[in-house]
DNA sequence: TCGCAAAGTTAGAAGCTCTAACGCAAGCTT
DNA sequence: AAGCTTGCGTTAGAGCTTCTAACTTTGCGA
């Protein structure tokens, strides 16, 4: 890489790490190309010979939080390859949440309110996937369950040469969901003062997803 | 009423159902005084005599949808208060999902990501646990299930009188955060592709917070 | 009929995204 | 090494936003 090569690409890591600074700060919209470039000592327009529109900027966040994401679980996973399914699967799921609350934006900007219209990246969509398909493929060294399952789970696995059994690939769908509705809830604010022990809840959610 | 505000009652409604359609169409970002006022024939800062700012306004809308929520819920569970509560409480989580689903912005509006520092007016806190004690309450009505509940539901009942059974109680937060991970998911297009049946997959996690 | 309050207007400040036009400096090519 | 090209920074400015200030008009109530 050359010179001029390695410095854009400073500039470039630098303005992202304002954005996600301010994203925590004050969310989404918050998110202000003009300040951060500011706040970087150049001039407005300077940043948009570093990224075409704002967009893209937020379009570059959010798919570098969902390879971090999809890493965070495989590393986990791969941490967990020569133990118990379930303890590998805890683990994860464990991971997952200590990944959204140290950064509930980050998470809701993955899983919170998109533009209506949106359209994710290929590459956003693939790093989706390895986190969703992370879960299965550990679920798929589980005994399966005996409920029959959705002809229709088995057609996407198929389709695209994923090699997991549709009953695995249901249950990542269904923890993921459950882990999600919890996590979801508790980090918009849904069950402030309300008291009780969301962790539990949630060691509860994952074991309900392993034991039926 | 008076005449005069009666006309202003009007100019905020109707203000209100252009904000709604613009949040349908662009999400909450493209909500926009200055162009719901033109569209009104009005000019700019107008509405301003009518909303004390842009944030008022979008504070009252989701005021409003968690009071039609709340009422939806709570109507759907008095056509089957005759009825057994598992009939009663599946109609309701249907009832949920067919609110989501018709308005998917409406309900993201709720549920999606808040701005952080964001604090609901009481009036919103009370709907939104209107909401889920009017499952609770139905909840009630079925046989305990046996496992022992964290004393930490109970507390947050007593506090505020609520006369619900905490065990009722802490089902109704589990059934809740199950559907709204489907529904979340689903909205925000997480599934887009995948092919499989979600109000399928909506109907089993249903079955599954009343089946234990 | 008079007066006051409500509701509209325009002007304008401060912010945003993003384009256009221009200058300088660095690097690649000849 | 000289020159050309490309990249990076600047300022100016269009057009949008929220929201305040000041002024005018309108209409209700006494």
């Amino acid at each position: 890489m050359s010179r001029r090569e390695r410095y854009r690409e400073e500039v470039r890591q630098e303005a992202k790490a304002h954005a996600m600074a301010q994203l925590a700060e004050n969310g989404p919209g918050g998110i202000s190309v003009n300040s951060i470039a500011h706040r970087m000592g150049l001039s407005g327009p300077a940043l948009y010979r570093y990224f075409p529109s704002r967009d893209a900027l937020l379009t570059e966040l959010i798919s570098e939080a969902y390879q971090d994401l999809a890493e965070t679980l495989e590393s986990t996973a791969a941490e967990h390859r020569a133990a118990e399914p379930v303890v590998a699967l805890t683990a994860m799921a464990m991971a997952f949440r200590e990944w959204a609350l140290a950064g509930p934006q980050r998470y809701l900007l993955l899983f919170g309110t998109p533009v209506p219209g949106y359209a994710a990246p290929a590459e956003t969509i693939a790093a989706a996937q390895r986190a969703l398909l992370a879960f299965a493929q550990v679920l798929e060294r589980l005994p399966a369950p005996a409920c029959p399952v959705d002809e229709s789970f088995g057609q996407w696995l198929t389709d695209r040469g994923v090699g997991v059994a549709p009953s695995a690939f249901r249950q990542a769908v269904v923890g993921w969901s459950r882990m999600h509705g919890l996590l979801s809830l508790e980090l918009t604010g849904q069950f402030a003062l309300m008291g009780f022990d969301v962790a539990q809840l949630y060691r509860d959610a994952v074991k309900s997803v392993l034991n039926g």
